[in-house]
DNA sequence: CCTACCGATCGGTAGG
DNA sequence: CCTACCGATCGGTAGG
């Protein structure tokens, strides 16, 4: 029991921690001095570094699952869930959830050329986060409020893009009106699906 | 002569190990032992780390500049430019230009919660690439090839958010479709802002 | 550009 | 959960 308040509260700051300095940044020996415990005691826990990244990680999962995705799934099915989960996660940014912004986000770009366990469970979370943006997206055509021909996929792609762009807006240029243009970028690009028809007009000149 | 021979090549090799383990993953003895030089010979010519990480951007930044944007910029005024320069980045990306994806979305994820001379130098240069997409799109407005209630600073958000998505899509999750779908989002978006006007019509369920 | 070295910190272990 | 310790590597320096 002991051990296991143990154990989250070491993983609570260990999120924190590597959503600033990353998965690899983090550090057994920077994590015990904060938590004001031995090196080795901590160590304990975990057994290697690699365990006590993936630990990490399933923490950061569950803080996310909590905090963004559970709450938007509880809309109504169709349109109204798939603005939610997409308002959601521009929220989230702007709440402070990980002090670093986007904790997969961060640990997409930091270890997509490093092979190993690590970055196999950030891209099997990233796999399960793009496939339930992309069931939101099915789930709304099936209600019929979005185009026959919409590509979930690709839809899902064009919005996580404005995702990430949003966070590199905010964490490292500090625009205030990223979120601002995040929103009005997806809420446009929602309508553009949800017309009925759209005339295939392009420029003439 | 022979000292900035050596020097190039020195960043040359840092570019290319920093963009697959990071900025803060380079370090001395490894860039100095793959180059079959001593740590201390190679230390000389940059006096920190920090230095080495600031001149390892600049040359990134030539790279860039050489592979993508330049050649980019000499196709004529406009709409043709515009959408040049948007080619020649999602290309980039399947070119290998760096071996571990653009090194700059990744250097940008890796130090937006790090403080000091090396994101601030990251975030120059993201200032430049930005500012870069806004005046072409502000050319290609002036041209009469954009919708004049187009704005410069949201359209260059979302496109450099296609950008980042691809990069994301491509270096982690290996799909193959990536460098496709941000085409096809991209052009699409740019068919958008040239329609001469877009009815705003929206789903009525 | 080298050898030789510094203190600090890394991940990890022994033993309790 | 601790103290005490390991070899390896970190950024950096002295002296040539």
């Amino acid at each position: 029991m002991k051990g296991d308040r143990t154990r989250q509260s070491i993983l609570d700051r260990a999120v924190d921690l590597a959503s600033l300095e990353g998965l690899q940044g983090l550090t057994i020996g920077r994590l015990a001095d904060d938590l004001g415990m031995s090196k080795s005691g901590l160590f304990a826990h975990f057994g290697s570094k690699e365990e006590l990244q993936l630990a990490t990680l399933e923490a950061a999962g569950e803080r996310f699952l909590n905090e963004v995705l559970r709450p938007a799934l509880k809309q109504p099915r169709g349109y109204p869930r798939l603005v939610a989960i997409c308002d959601a996660w521009i929220d989230y940014i702007g709440r402070d959830v990980f002090p670093g912004g986007c904790f997969f986000a961060a640990a997409s770009f930091e270890f997509d050329g490093r092979p190993g366990l690590v970055r196999d469970a950030i891209a099997a979370n990233m796999h399960d986060w793009i496939g339930a943006l992309e069931k939101a997206i099915t789930i709304a055509k099936e209600e019929g409020h979005l185009r026959d021909d919409v590509d979930p996929s690709q839809l899902a792609f064009e919005l996580n893009s404005l995702f990430f762009g949003a966070n590199f807006d905010c964490q490292l240029r500090g625009e205030r009106k990223a979120l601002d243009r995040a929103r009005r970028a997806v809420h446009e690009r929602l309508a553009i699906a949800s017309q009925p028809l759209r005339p295939a007009r392009r420029r003439t000149a």
